[in-house]
DNA sequence: AGCACGCCGACT
DNA sequence: GTCGGCGTGCTC
């Protein structure tokens, strides 16, 4: 009988491949294995087989698998389900699914490599300029990746060039397959076998007594050996003896030393777990009761924790049930907050029980902890990021999804652009999981299904161990501007504030939503200010290193001593960024120590880390930072938060602006006054009374929730009306308004009134490409799948038309 | 997404 | 006349 099996390749292609499987491997071929299959004239993929059946395809002829790359299946039964759920309601490929949901190391791709033809011998004379150096090259390194040539020859096509080789017989090209992922290796020391007996060892230390610093190491290693009987690694042995590499290397060549190689797990900690008993006061007993008791009714919950009122201890209570049950547990935080305190103190609980997993994790970390998952060796926790959705957990029991509000657990590019925490309520339901989405202040959508039943809703709104809420004042800046009491940004009640906290030896978080030192600089004879060439976008002049930079591309160039366009010196700054309050910090308070956190101090794997652990051990007195303060941080001696300017939050143009205003104000407010003292908020505004800022001062959540619920009634906006969001982006300008108007005009047909656009965005132009959106809204009582379709139905047309091929178009499904 | 095939301008 | 630019279409 013929055996097929249909593939998942990691391609944006919509559909999946069928290819033949051979008689013998039809037994041991399983779905979810990886295969290496070829793919056109010369390519070899990594698919995963997502389907087994004897039907042969009708209008081509299958190709063979090439390879089978597992011996047992690396993506279970629910993971292929989920990831169709996910192709199919965020419209994307399950390619594009493919390639988000594994370790990009799980992939491996063919790579055309040249080699010489050894076979013949070569006559230099033939060949030409380009030719030669190709030759040459070879003679240094037996192989040679294309791209490498590309590179060397300075031009694109190198591919007419290398058949001329061929036929030439100088070289020959095949394709090779390579595997990314590589064990950590660890070199350890030990001793030659033939220096075990005690008679030789001692001609071995005579032999040695002339050579002080190899028989120094040889003392060392046996002092090692006794002290454990762990192995010794060279790395130890080299720098208890204080040995260089080499004097090692010189015992390792007389055969006096032996090396060999362990594999280490990159996730190993070896932490010490404490012994712990969770001690809940009235408050939390009855939310923990309350959320077992949605969870009993198999119902997502909805716990509305404000900020310190012990959510984690709950969340620790339900994962040690769990676990108890043997269960996994999947915990899911923003990228931003995961570098934190929460980490170590769940280690400290579950010690080797917790895994960590997110984006700044390196390639083969990531497939270690996707094989111990699989495998289910280690990580009864997960710890991730959105992206840790996609890991094979076989018998997931909980999922919480914390600070469950933000916006960051919906992945914007590339595809799959999937919202986390709502895929989180598929994978709950394909894997029997409970849910809990935890927040200080939910976002409208999560509220809005549990006002309607949909989730079970929990509230907790006393603060732990009684501390009061933080005072939170507003204070009138144009007010102050006015009766001349500022100091460049800082008003004299933040300044009062801030030296009555510091004083006591409390510290201070300044809370600035801009990076850089101030955005736009203008010209103040003709108003010119600098713009980047490749986007509609200002530079924004950077102190640091005296540069103008555009934010979005990249681009950057000197700062001006004059107007570019009339060479005028009047060049003044209008708006200003953490790197200002910064410099303004610093003369207001020469003695105290001022940290910054933004983009540009956060580089790097521990960049977030370091500052934050600073500030913890109060090296710093005053902190700036950008909205990465508002997530998760908790420090134990911050006595006051100052927002320096809250209305470039709320002048935000987006329907959600003055949601997510709200969100981040009460976050950051959240900062303030953990402990027994009560805090103190100081905000900053234009227009103090703002109804946002209002409903922030006085911790009204739900007038804020029903306030701007009737506004997205009026407007027909989330979570009433649901959003797809069409983006064309092209090369050139033309191409991108056409296709853009064709396509709407498309959709009105089936859609009516519900298309909106195309509309260029407030940022037209990033990199050279030209944008241009169409919002469709899809009414409560509209069928959100028959929109699909009928979307999809308009873009087949759309494709077929070949003079917008040069623009592309790509879906956002729930667009944030 | 690649990559090959195919059609037009700037070079020997 | 060829080389190399990129527009078009296919990949099991």
């Amino acid at each position: 009988m013929n055996h097929f099996a249909d593939i998942i390749l990691p391609l944006p292609i919509p559909t999946r491949f069928t290819y033949q499987v051979l008689e013998e491997d039809a037994a041991v071929l399983q779905v979810g294995m990886r295969v290496a299959v070829p793919f056109g004239k010369r390519k070899v993929y990594t698919g995963i087989v997502a389907h087994m059946h004897h039907e042969a395809p009708k209008v081509y002829k299958a190709k063979l698998i090439e390879q089978m790359l597992d011996e047992q299946p690396i993506v279970t039964a629910i993971q292929l389900k989920f990831w169709k759920w996910i192709s199919s309601y965020y419209m994307c490929t399950e390619g594009d699914v493919l390639k988000a949901a594994l370790p990009s190391a799980f992939l491996l791709e063919s790579e055309t490599v040249v080699e010489l033809n050894n076979k013949t011998s070569v006559d230099e004379d033939t060949l030409t300029d380009e030719e030669y150096l190709v030759y040459e090259a070879l003679q240094r390194q037996s192989v040679i990746k294309i791209k490498e040539l590309s590179q060397l020859l300075g031009k694109k096509n190198v591919l007419n060039l290398l058949q001329q080789l061929v036929v030439k017989e100088v070289i020959i090209v095949s394709q090779e397959l390579y595997k990314q992922y590589k064990p950590k290796l660890i070199r350890y020391i030990k001793l030659a076998e033939n220096y075990e007996n005690e008679k030789e060892l001692q001609a071995l230390l005579e032999n040695l007594s002339r050579a002080p610093k190899q028989s120094s190491v040889v003392l060392m290693w046996f002092s090692l050996r006794a002290k454990s009987k762990k192995p010794i690694s060279v790395k130890q042995l080299s720098k208890e003896s204080n040995a260089s590499a080499s004097v090692i290397k010189s015992l390792v060549d007389k055969e006096i030393l032996e090396e060999y190689y362990l594999q280490e797990d990159r996730t190993d900690q070896q932490k010490e777990i404490e012994k712990f008993q969770i001690n809940f006061n009235a408050y939390q007993k009855q939310a923990y009761a309350e959320i077992n008791e949605h969870f009993e009714e198999n119902k997502v919950t909805l716990l509305h924790g404000i900020t310190s009122s012990g959510k984690t201890e709950i969340y620790i209570q339900l994962i040690k049930d769990s676990i108890a049950k043997g269960k996994q547990v999947l915990y899911l935080l923003p990228e931003i907050a995961l570098t934190t305190q929460l980490i170590s103190r769940l280690q400290k609980y579950f010690g080797d029980d917790v895994l960590v997993f997110h984006s700044k994790y390196s390639l083969n970390e990531r497939v270690e902890v996707y094989k111990h998952i699989l495998e289910e060796t280690r990580g009864k926790i997960v710890i991730g990021a959105r992206s840790a959705i996609f890991l094979p957990f076989q018998k997931l029991g909980l999922i919480i999804v914390d600070e469950s509000h933000e916006t960051t657990f919906k992945q914007y590019d590339p595809a799959p652009r999937y919202q986390a925490r709502d895929a989180s309520v598929v994978l709950a339901n394909l894997t029997k999981a409970n849910l809990l989405l935890g927040s200080a202040t939910p976002s409208l959508e999560s509220y809005f299904n549990a006002q309607h039943h949909k989730y079970g809703l929990v509230t907790l709104d006393r603060r732990y161990g009684n501390v009061l809420p933080p005072e939170i004042q507003l204070v009138d800046i144009k007010d102050k501007y006015k009766r001349k009491l500022m100091k460049g940004h800082f008003s004299d009640t933040l300044l009062a504030e801030m030296k009555t906290t510091l004083s006591e030896g409390k510290q201070v978080i300044l809370f600035q939503n801009r990076r850089g030192f101030s955005p736009i600089l203008e010209c103040n004879t003709c108003g010119y200010s600098p713009q980047c060439p490749n986007c509609d976008v200002s530079l924004t002049y950077h102190k640091q290193n005296n540069t103008l930079r555009c934010h979005y591309c990249g681009y950057h160039m000197a700062m001006q001593l004059q107007c570019i366009a009339c060479k005028s010196t009047e060049i003044s700054t209008k708006g200003f960024g953490t790197e200002q309050i910064e410099t303004e910090l610093k003369s207001l308070f020469p003695d105290q120590k001022i940290g910054r956190m933004d983009l540009d101090t956060t580089r790097g794997k521990h960049g977030y880390e370091k500052i934050i652990t600073a500030f913890d051990q109060q090296e710093i007195d005053v902190l700036i930072g950008t909205q990465m303060l508002s997530k998760g941080l908790d420090f134990r001696n911050v006595d006051l938060v100052g927002i320096m300017n809250a209305d470039s939050l709320l002048n935000f143009p987006d329907f959600r602006a003055h949601e997510r205003s709200f969100h981040m104000l009460v976050q950051v407010a959240g900062r303030a006054g953990r402990t027994q003292q009560r805090g103190k908020v100081l905000i900053q505004s234009y227009n103090p009374n703002h109804q946002i800022l209002q409903q922030v001062t006085t911790n009204s959540y739900e007038e804020m929730y029903n306030e701007q619920l009737q506004e997205r009634h009026n407007y027909k906006y989330p979570p009433l009306y649901r959003l797809i969001k069409l983006t064309f982006k092209g090369k050139d300008f033309n191409g991108v308004n056409e296709a853009s108007s064709w396509f709407s005009k498309g959709l009105v047909q089936g859609l009516k009134e519900n298309v909106l656009g195309p509309e260029f965005p407030p940022i037209a132009r990033i990199r050279n490409e030209y944008y241009k959106n169409i919002i469709i809204k899809i009414p409560p009582e509209h069928s959100i799948s028959k929109t699909k379709e009928f979307i999809e139905k308009v873009q087949k047309t759309y494709d077929s038309i070949g003079s917008f091929k040069k623009t592309r178009m790509i879906i956002n499904v729930d667009p944030y």
